[in-house]
DNA sequence: ACTTGTAATGATACCGATAACATGCTTGAT
DNA sequence: ATCAAGCATGTTATCGGTATCATTACAAGT
């Protein structure tokens, strides 16, 4: 470890420069205050010593510690990076930090973290979901800062929301899979009896099946497999239960792109052919889904402008200069859009 | 936003359980110190006032944040997801929470955020790459902690190093295409005179030339466009510009999967036969190369690993427990792999 | 000339915890 | 019975900033 030289403190600088600690304090928050005179002093004193200003007594002090904590079930899939990403960037001219936890779609999990983040007083929390366990609602409301629910839209919103309707999404899956003229339609997702469980993707499920009743088919054909997160080899496995169950399966919805791709690259080892013998959709839009050949018809969210407008909407909360009895819209719904690729077509055309 | 109700300090569970601040503060930290009766009831006290200690209080007064700063290129690179993943899951048990910002491969960037990190005072840095501008060297030096620089075997470490060599990875690439037979070899990779550089794929793609080189070939089909970091489209652009260039080349190494990836589906439109028109293999092991028909040949790095062994020496060294003057490792090489698979094989079968 | 306003700076009192040392009370060895 | 050692707990002094109010000096208005 290289070695520490003491830091110095604000009083070192105060003391170089001649003036008390609080006019190096104006000088960094609000240099405006100071005269240009003794503001130069202060500057030269602080680039003599290094001075970095510590944070963690600032924010003690000043009771805002300019931490935003973001939940998410996972780092390593591209749209809650796309989401994370976008939420640092708008945050980041207003000086803000990002604090990250992942839960790996474990409720519990996200309760523990939600305990532990709380300790570190962020002014403001963001969290991917709308269900939660009993003691992390409660802990979320008691903590008087300003809470944003992402990726979904919820009932009843503990504070404000940024998403879309995941159960919609289904609906708009099954519209389009009927609307091409396909009968025996089956779906791909994960396991919901487990601890780690995607309740967005069992939304999506659920949406989905409405529609396939509606249109007088049964649910026979949507496949729970394997636990979140999905992989490319959970499309892979899914699509190969599904095929053994019902061979003459015409269209399938995958919860997620990752697995849509992995049953794309499954259908081309055993020589399925896609849209010809089987239409093939997912949700995400990935960059991959439009990569593959065929490109994989999806339904597109914009995942970091999810972060994006979380973003300014707490910064908008945030702002003390706002009037604090101002208070932006609860809920913001960023929509989907079906993305219509080459791996859905009519039914009828071959088999 | 939720009310606020005003948040319990310690002081409050401490006269509401009969005891001073102190007891409280050894309840939480080290509760062997406190007879069974007291730590009951100022149990009861916190769980009565949902008391939720303050960690920013706490760490200025020990001078101990548990915080991490980890800086990386981008999060949306599941490699570098993977590693911040097993950082922090290599740190949780520790309690330690990551600071992760991102620089876009840009050196300034960097720097700007360690200026900003350093002010929320971390007990240690984690920093991908080797190569920073003088000022954040400066400061990282006279921090006075940790400093772990990862995924590349550094000529003059700051302090640790935990990752591979990334010239070798280029060599061993060059190596494995050359012992196929090919002659005519390029690579994909990105421009390095704008200010996003990726040093580390530049790394690799001098030690894939210096191998050529050395078998008497030249370096002319080595294409550097587009700037880091690179995406699908990029390999399919700079695949398109290598095929002008050179018609008859045998065999490509992109600097990334995600090139190679990009690549591989652009010899699909194309029509052009991968392995038997053309070889092709890419950086990484990605999830997608092995998922891609045929699969793709490429060269494993464990990221998620990079990860936990950084948590792990992180641990030993900042135990407090452990005697002060141990120093572990200052080098840690995790290696790589040759992953042979379906997208090289031997010249001179085709065409 | 006197009041009033404003710009620039300083003094004081916390913010909510922990470190370090002090104290009182048992307990066991001699 | 005496005293050192050790356990359980308390007291005091920070940690390094910012909020708030006070002060000073000088310019402008009447």
């Amino acid at each position: 470890m290289p070695p520490s030289s003491p830091k110095a403190t604000m009083h070192d600088v105060s003391r170089l420069a001649g003036v008390s600690k609080m006019t190096v304090s104006r000088v960094l928050a609000d240099p405006d205050l100071v005269s240009e005179s003794t503001r130069n002093r202060v500057m030269k004193a602080i680039e003599q010593l290094s001075y970095v200003p510590d944070r963690v007594a600032g924010s003690l002090s000043s009771r805002r510690t300019n931490f935003i904590t973001a939940i998410l079930p996972t780092l390593t899939n591209s749209n809650f990076a796309d989401t994370a990403q976008g939420l640092a960037e708008a945050m980041r001219p207003a000086d803000y930090q990002l604090l990250i936890g992942y839960t790996m779609y474990r409720l519990e999990e996200e309760e523990r973290i939600i305990r532990a983040m709380l300790a570190r007083r962020p002014d403001a929390i963001v969290v991917a979901g709308t269900t939660h366990t009993k003691a992390a609602n409660e802990m979320m409301l008691r903590a008087g800062i300003p809470i944003v629910e992402i990726w979904d839209t919820p009932q009843h919103p503990i504070d404000h929301a940024v998403g879309f309707s995941n159960y919609e999404v289904g609906r708009a899956a099954a519209l389009h899979l009927l609307a091409l003229g396909h009968r025996r339609i089956g779906a791909l997702g994960s396991r919901m009896d487990g601890d780690a469980k995607d309740l967005r993707g069992e939304s999506r499920l659920a949406g989905f099946t409405s529609v396939l009743r509606e249109a007088g088919l049964g649910d026979e054909l949507v496949i729970r497999e394997g636990l979140a997160p999905v992989s490319y080899d959970h499309g892979a496995l899914t699509l190969g239960i599904l095929l053994e169950r019902a061979p003459d399966v015409q269209a399938i919805f995958a919860v997620s792109d990752i697995s849509a791709v992995g049953a794309l690259m499954e259908c081309h080892r055993r020589g399925i052919k896609v849209p010809g013998d089987l239409s093939l959709m997912g949700f995400g839009d990935f960059d991959i889904a439009r990569q593959c050949v065929p490109a994989i018809t999806t339904i597109r969210i914009d995942a970091e402008q999810i972060g994006r407008r979380t973003g300014e909407l707490l910064l908008q909360v945030l702002d003390r200069s706002t009037a604090p009895d101002y208070t932006p819209a609860a809920a913001v719904n960023v929509g989907f859009e079906l993305v219509t690729r080459g791996t859905t077509a009519p039914a009828g055309k071959s088999r």
